[in-house]
Parts: C-alpha cells; structure tokens; sequence
DNA sequence: ACCTGAATGTCCGAAAACCGCTAGCCGCCG
DNA sequence: CGGCGGCTAGCGGTTTTCGGACATTCAGGT
C-alpha cells in the first residue's frame, strides 16, 4: 500500500494554485510558475479529489474573500529539525503582521541565524498557509518570495485593514 | 511512548558481554571494552530484564556449550541498505565455516566489493549472534575484530569440531 | 537612499579519507 | 624452485569534511 498523493489546482486573486495532499495531510501549496522544481515528490502525483484539498480550496476561499484569518488543516510537510521549527513559528505570526527574519530567528534562540531562517522560509512547500510572506526584510523591504515579489506584495495588501495602503 | 532500551549482562568463556534490546527485538551484543563507541543509542539505556534478553543470554549459553548451532531471535537493527544486505549473509555461514570477505562480497553479487564487506563487518551491532567472526582474509588470515582477534581465534576454535586445532 | 563588505546558521552536493580486502610483484631464504 | 612476507595499487561503501549558496543584517562610506 503506497500512500499516494493527490493533486488539484484552485483559482485566486493571486493565480492558480495547486494543491497536494496524502492521506495524513496537506503536502503542498504551489504558485502557478512553480509545479515542478522547489518542491518534489518522491510519489507521483494523481489528480483528483480529496477531503484535505476540498477543505484547503474552501478555506484559502475564506482566506482571500477575508472572512477567515487562520487555516486550521492537517500538515503532512517534511524537512529538517530547524526547517520545521521555522515554519511553525511562522504560523505563529497573526494575519496582517509581519516579522523580520532576525526577529524570528530570535524568537527561535538563535539571534544571528536570520540568514538560515531566510533559507528554511525559501522552502516552505505551504503557501499562503503558512505566511512565508509575513516574513520582511529589518528595513521592510520585500526581498523575496517564491510566488514573485507582486504576489508578495499583494497578499500583504490584501491582510492590511487599512485598504488604501495598496496604493503604495 | 518513547521505544526504551533495556540493557543486560551476562558473563561468557570470552568475557562479560552487554545485552541491548528494544521491544522489536535485540539491538546489541557489546565486547566489554566497547560498552560505547562502535554502536551508539538515540535512546536512553535502562538496566534491566526482557524476554528478548533472557532469550538471548539463554541461547548464548547454549552456544557457548556447544548445544545451539543457529540463533533465532528476534533482531532489530539498523544499517544501510547494504550493512543489512551482508549482515543477512553473514547469518546464512554455517556454524564451524568461514568464508573469506571477497567471497560473501561475490555472494552478493559484488565481486569486488570485499574491502566494502569488511568495513560492513565491522558495524555489525550482534556480536556472536551475527557470527562476524566467521569472516577471514582471503589468505585465512584472521584480519580485524571488535572484540579483539585473541576472542575471535577463540571463538573459531569453539566452533572447530576438531578440537586438537586449538593448538595452532 | 544605495552600495560594499563582513559575519551569520543551515543545508546540499562533491570530494576526500577511511576501512576487519585482494591480487600481483619482488625479494629472500631454505 | 617454491613458499612466505612485505609492498602497492585498485576495489566499493560509508562517513567526514569542505565550499557554496541563500528570501539577512549591521556598519561605514558615498
């Protein structure tokens, strides 16, 4: 018995995504440009339907019509010890705040590993549901992100309240 | 629940030997001079009793009076995929014979993978149980052991029907 | 503001070192 | 001769080491 993966793609405001998942949990969001390449799978991948993506599209819904500001799904992600400790601590940070890569790499006990937690943020295989974008430069810059810097931009707009800040 | 290691000892014709298993079956059987080193625990060894470890003293003691030939235990071991390749082979060498590393490398269908065979030999967690010492050079030169090439040449010696060759 | 350079932690891939070997060669000695 | 001992060059798998690459940050100079 091999636990296979299934895959299917959603619209958003932001694109196409896709969505995979096993049975033990959601394995994957990715960005339109990205189906292949960050994040591989060992298993191969069989679209269809599935109770873990039919919840995920319903609450990235949510997400994007604002009517929901913090995904509650099974994860099924893998990665190293410290890779997992940063995305936890990313789901940490509420919608429509953001943190620098310093700060959380203190909030992990490791002040100087801001580099490192840049790294382990790039390989987030969880888009959107985990907030890599709430993650920013000390400056407030916007230096980087899987999905494009727009789209960066634009899923920080989208969680700001104060809507004519997408003016900027 | 955290799979603890219940640890032993049990004297034996070539010294106290060290008795690790887990609930899966026997983990270790430790020379005294190598109580660490050569195989290490993620875990936390715990002193004390197990079926898996009475069996395994009494069969040691069976072998050690020469009324047991062939183990069969429960094993629960860790290796690469090829450790476990040779370490299965090893157990397939009959009590009283030896082959050399080149010739259980070409059982494996490595011919020349012989220096490959030692260097697995060598990580053989099941001292006696696993009968690396069943292993010498090509020349029958007695090469390397764990527990030191005097307990190996005895260990052979034990296993030789003729016992007159013990003079060697 | 923007650029430069240095120091940072983690991860990954490549290369080197390490071994419980062996076959081939070359002396040496009876 | 023939046999043994010592030396050497490969052998395959695993472990260790090393060198970059990074979604950074800080200080210092334009």
């Amino acid at each position: 018995m091999t636990t296979s993966l299934i895959s299917t793609t959603v619209p958003s405001p932001v694109g196409e995504l896709t969505l995979v998942g096993s049975d033990a949990g959601l394995r994957a969001v990715l960005w339109p440009n990205e189906r292949a390449g960050r994040v591989t799978f060992a298993e191969p991948l069989a679209a269809g339907s599935h109770p873990i993506l039919d919840a995920t599209a319903t609450q990235l819904g949510h997400y994007f019509d604002r009517s929901l500001t913090c995904f509650d799904l099974p994860f099924d992600v893998a990665g190293t010890e410290f890779q997992v400790d940063v995305w936890r601590a990313l789901g940490q940070i509420p919608f429509g705040e953001t943190r620098s890569y310093g700060e959380l790499a203190a909030d992990l006990g490791k002040p100087s590993a801001a580099r490192a937690v840049g790294a382990a943020t790039g390989r987030n295989p969880l888009s959107i549901v985990i907030p890599c974008h709430r993650l920013v430069g000390q400056s407030g810059k916007l230096t980087g992100f899987a999905g494009g810097i727009e789209a960066k931009r634009w899923l920080l707009d989208h969680e700001s309240t104060n809507q004519s800040l997408s003016l900027l």
